[in-house]
RNA sequence: GCACGCCUAGCUCAGUUGGUUAGAGCACCUCAUUUACACUGAGGGGGUCAGGGGUUCGAAUCCCUUGGCGUGCACCA
């Protein structure tokens, strides 16, 4: 039976919710439950979205390139598992609700809450915000194992934190260490080098001396942290200072001890630069501290505490005060002692805590670290090692376990960061995380592993054991999070079976945070890769290029967006015109334009589904009667062989254009008006239908799913076979060689040529106009297709005549061979139709002189592949043909 | 400072290993008024592919170079 009770216009909002119920209900989304055999699994992890928020277009965009991912590749008959989970985000997540209960009127929440009672606020605030982000994962049509569902911090993923950090604690390469490291005032905690946002400031550099007996003249943007300097670095091969190298000079600058000050050699000083030499500040300078590192007898001198003020080793004058203050009083006290020579206002980048927002201080502290340069116990091989070869020569030099990620120059930013990677900080200094499992015995000082509480040490049999205070890094737990989330430490059947995953894709802003953590956690823990592509997508920025923020104030909710225009069209927006690496600008117009195409392909169907009595599955491609039959079919050959290629390379933005030009353009704009005229093709009308669903499905789910359900396959859609390319020829090749293809695009362009001629001649478009054509070889064609050409052109009498005689009262166009005359009921406008024939002779006459040249160049003939030779032989026959056709048509316009 | 990316129609962007007279969407102009769809249809205008040089029979595409925009890393005495 047709269905005459669809609605003129597809309304996403009310039915998107329903079949994602039913996709859910159905349990397709848990690979195990899939039909038919399947060996090959498609495995992604989830980026866990962060519990801070909720989810914002980033994640939309992020959302629909896995699904469409995902779909595809379960339709390909793949054991597709797309493994769903948020994020705890440690700091972030802390920071967060920190600065939420100052805005209600908490001063120090950590002083007032405690550690349990703020955790509790912590675990609400998240808890809240993890459901809100599932309903918004499945809102977005995200088809995600959620019997799988993990956490970063849940028992499992905890599970498997612990023993990690026990395997590196125990082969040494998680290590405590006293080091310079950032520290977030503002926190109260570490961050590591990764999480610093750099902005440029404007500051001063202060020329001076320590005292007037110092010999050596230094500069420096942080006077306060004079007061700490134990040494002076300069070149070795600097002759102006060669001499002092090894001399200790004592100064008072007024801090709590005099200073003593060694001139050290230190072959990474610029002679050029500034004075040519280096005031040296081992507390609070990460590379000073790596020179105190290889000068031990330089001392160390912290000047400034964890509270950003002024220490007692300072100075009395000096103690208490912050840093700024301190900068003033130390320059007032050096040009008060005629100490100072000159300043200097520059622009220099300062490190800004990415989450805390304040000017991170270098502090010298005590904290965990992993070492990315020790070679693993019975491996051979860094950390470093491993993370270069996942992406170079594959794991273990295995070719086979080589990441691809594309686009490939990530990989090269990729490599140039682990040549500048230092030790990993992981301890931080924030409760909401996974606590550090390490006990301190108080009596016999010994450090131990612990997982759970401990009872008493292994070592002196004492009680008074601790664990340490600070937690982990958020990015420790995300880079197990491949195989945490599929059961690890367990050798789970998931483990076997889903893991290496298959595919990632990531912003490029957290390729170090994560992809790299990722590959440092799984080839030392599963000896293997996490993944075997990553996908590197750009950043969304709004119309004018800005970045969306919450400052800015420009950020659009995808939610509000679905609800105005419907999942699949936001889907839709966000992967055509979006190609990998790059950033995309987004607006509404774009969703207003994917909305639209949707509701073609909806009412592409309602008119097939109304017109057609017998409804139902076709599975074989139907005989073509007639050369428009032929015509799509072989198009929809095309299309189903592109999209398969482009799909395998995850050519998102190709694929959705293709298929959306051959949609439009050849599907509903030719061949459904065709079908009314020609009539006889529910079968074929039906096939490309429901071919055409199973290709879109993967990106637009929800209105394909939707048309399905007229089908009653007793199937859904999301789990229908994708349409394989049927030949393996290169498709365009087949496509230019198939001469009814070339009939058929001929007969369009006569119409279209008829089209332009009646509006360049103002012709109402209800009004039937006579043709009469002209042509050598087509005219068994022309009178094949005559209704075709009768009722698309608004011709009601068409004649083929064969001599050269121009009928009387008529313009006149050409297409392909065929030369057409629309003869008019009133006069010709001669001057109009002496201009449009005049432009058309010049371009012709310089594509004949273009493709003459080229032809005649025997270089070109010599050294071109023979078919693109005879390809422009061809073109340059055709145009001279048509030029005889045009000076004809000039000649008979007088 | 080093590296990477981008510059194609008014706007936003595609353009696969170099080979049709360089494409799309939006915007614009003309026409159509109930048609499966006005969330529409038909037709049209609009680009020395940032500038310069090179390689090649042939360059938007490869190389060099200049400029503009952006990003990463380093330096920041």
């Amino acid at each position: 039976m047709p269905k005459t009770d669809l609605p003129k216009a597809y309304e996403a909002k009310g039915l998107e919710d329903a079949i994602y119920k039913q996709w859910e209900e159905s349990g397709f989304f848990n690979p195990d439950n899939l039909p038919g055999e399947r060996s090959e699994s498609f495995t992604i992890a989830m980026p866990p979205p962060n519990v801070t928020g909720i989810l914002h277009l980033g994640h939309a965009f992020e959302n629909s390139l896995m699904d469409t991912e995902i779909r595809y590749q379960r339709m390909k008959g793949k054991k597709a598992l797309l493994v769903p989970g948020t994020d705890h985000a440690a700091v972030a997540t802390q920071a967060r609700v920190e600065s939420e209960l100052k805005k209600q009127g908490l001063v120090n929440p950590r002083q007032e809450l405690g550690r349990e009672g703020l955790l509790e606020k912590i675990r609400d605030f998240a808890d809240n915000h993890k459901s809100i982000i599932i309903s918004q994962i499945k809102k977005m049509g995200t088809s995600c194992d959620w019997s799988r569902l993990a956490y970063t911090f849940d028992d499992a993923r905890s599970k498997a934190v612990n023993e990690i950090f026990r395997r590196m604690f125990n082969d040494e390469l998680i290590y405590r260490g006293y080091r310079v490291i950032n520290w977030s005032v503002k926190g109260q905690s570490t961050c590591s080098d990764d999480e610093l946002e750099y902005i440029d400031q404007k500051t001063t550099v202060y020329t001076f001396k320590y005292s007037h007996d110092f010999p050596i003249a230094i500069a420096t943007t942080r006077p306060e942290t004079k007061l700490g300097d134990t040494a002076v670095a300069v070149n070795p091969d600097d002759e102006r200072y060669k001499g002092y190298i090894g001399q200790k000079f004592t100064v008072d600058v007024g801090a709590q001890k005099p200073l003593i000050i060694t001139v050290i050699a230190d072959a990474g000083v610029d002679i050029n630069y500034g004075t040519g030499a280096v005031g040296v500040t081992p507390a609070h300078s990460a590379i000073d501290f790596e020179m105190y590192q290889k000068n031990k007898d330089i001392g160390i001198i912290p000047v400034i505490g964890k509270d950003g003020r002024m220490t007692e080793d300072a100075g009395q004058d000096y103690q208490g005060l912050t840093v700024l203050e301190a900068r003033e009083k130390f320059v007032a006290w050096l040009k008060a002692n005629s100490l100072y020579i000159s300043e200097e206002e520059i622009t220099h980048n300062v490190g800004t805590s990415d989450r805390f927002g304040d000017v991170v201080e270098a502090l010298p502290m005590e904290q965990w670290f992993i070492d990315v340069n020790k070679k693993i116990p019975g491996r051979e091989k860094s950390l470093k090692d491993l993370m270069r070869e996942a992406v170079t020569v594959g794991h273990q030099a295995n070719p086979e376990k080589i990441i691809e990620i594309t686009p490939d120059r990530f990989k090269t930013i990729y490599l140039h960061w682990i040549d500048n990677l230092r030790d990993w900080c992981i301890s931080r200094q924030v409760w909401w995380g996974h606590r550090i499992p390490v006990w301190y015995c108080d009596d016999c000082g010994s450090i131990s592993y612990g997982d759970t509480k401990q009872e008493k040490c292994e070592k002196c049999n004492s009680q008074n054991l601790r664990q340490d205070e600070d937690t982990l890094d958020t990015w420790f737990s995300s880079g197990a999070w491949t195989f945490s989330t599929l059961g690890w430490p367990e050798e789970t059947a998931d483990l076997k079976k889903y893991h290496p995953t298959t595919w990632m894709q990531m912003g490029y802003e957290i390729l170090f945070f994560w992809m790299a953590r990722m590959i440092l956690m799984t080839t030392y823990v599963r000896n293997d890769i996490p993944f075997r592509q990553v996908y590197i997508h750009g950043m969304l920025r709004a119309k004018d290029g800005q970045k969306f923020s919450k400052s800015l104030g420009n950020g659009l909710d995808p939610i509000e967006i679905i609800n105005k225009y419907g999942t699949d069209a936001l889907r839709l927006s966000l992967l055509k015109g979006t190609t990998a690496g790059n950033d995309m600008r987004f607006y509404e117009e774009k969703v207003e334009g994917a909305r639209n195409f949707i509701n073609k392909v909806w009412n592409i169907s309602r008119f097939i589904l109304q017109s057609i009595e017998d409804i139902k599955i076709i599975d074989v491609e139907p005989e073509a009667k007639t050369l428009a039959d032929k015509w799509i079919l072989n198009n929809l050959r095309s299309v189903t062989a592109l999209t398969n290629q482009a799909m395998d390379k995850a050519e998102f933005s190709y694929t959705s254009e293709k298929l959306y030009e051959f949609t439009w353009n050849d599907f509903a704009d030719w061949y459904l008006e065709i079908a009314k005229i020609e009539g006889g093709k529910d079968e074929i009308l039906l096939y490309v239908l429901q071919n055409l669903l199973k290709l879109w499905h993967p990106f637009i789910p929800f209105v394909t799913e939707e048309i399905w359900k007229n089908f009653d396959s007793g199937k859904l859609l999301m789990i229908e076979n994708y349409p394989e390319s049927i030949s393996d020829h290169d498709t365009n090749a087949n496509k230019k060689e198939n001469e009814m293809v070339v009939d058929f695009e001929l007969i369009k362009e006569i119409i279209s040529t008829i089209r332009n001629l009646r509006a360049e001649n103002k012709i109402e478009p209800v009004k039937l106009v006579k043709v009469v054509m002209m042509t050598k070889s087509k005219e068994a064609l022309i009178n094949e297709q005559v209704a075709i050409i009768k009722k698309l052109a608004r011709v009601e009498d068409l004649q083929i005549i064969e001599n050269n005689q121009k009928p009387e009262n008529s313009i006149s166009a050409i297409a392909g061979e065929v030369q057409i005359f629309l003869l008019l009921t009133g006069l010709v406008d001669v001057s109009a139709e002496k201009i449009r024939l005049e432009k058309e002779v010049s371009e012709t006459e310089q594509y004949i002189e273009m493709l003459s040249k080229k032809l005649a160049n025997t270089e070109f003939v010599q050294n071109a592949p023979p078919k693109v030779v005879d390809l422009e032989k061809e073109k340059l026959a055709k145009a001279h043909e048509k030029m005889i056709k045009l000076k004809q048509q000039v000649v008979d316009l007088k």
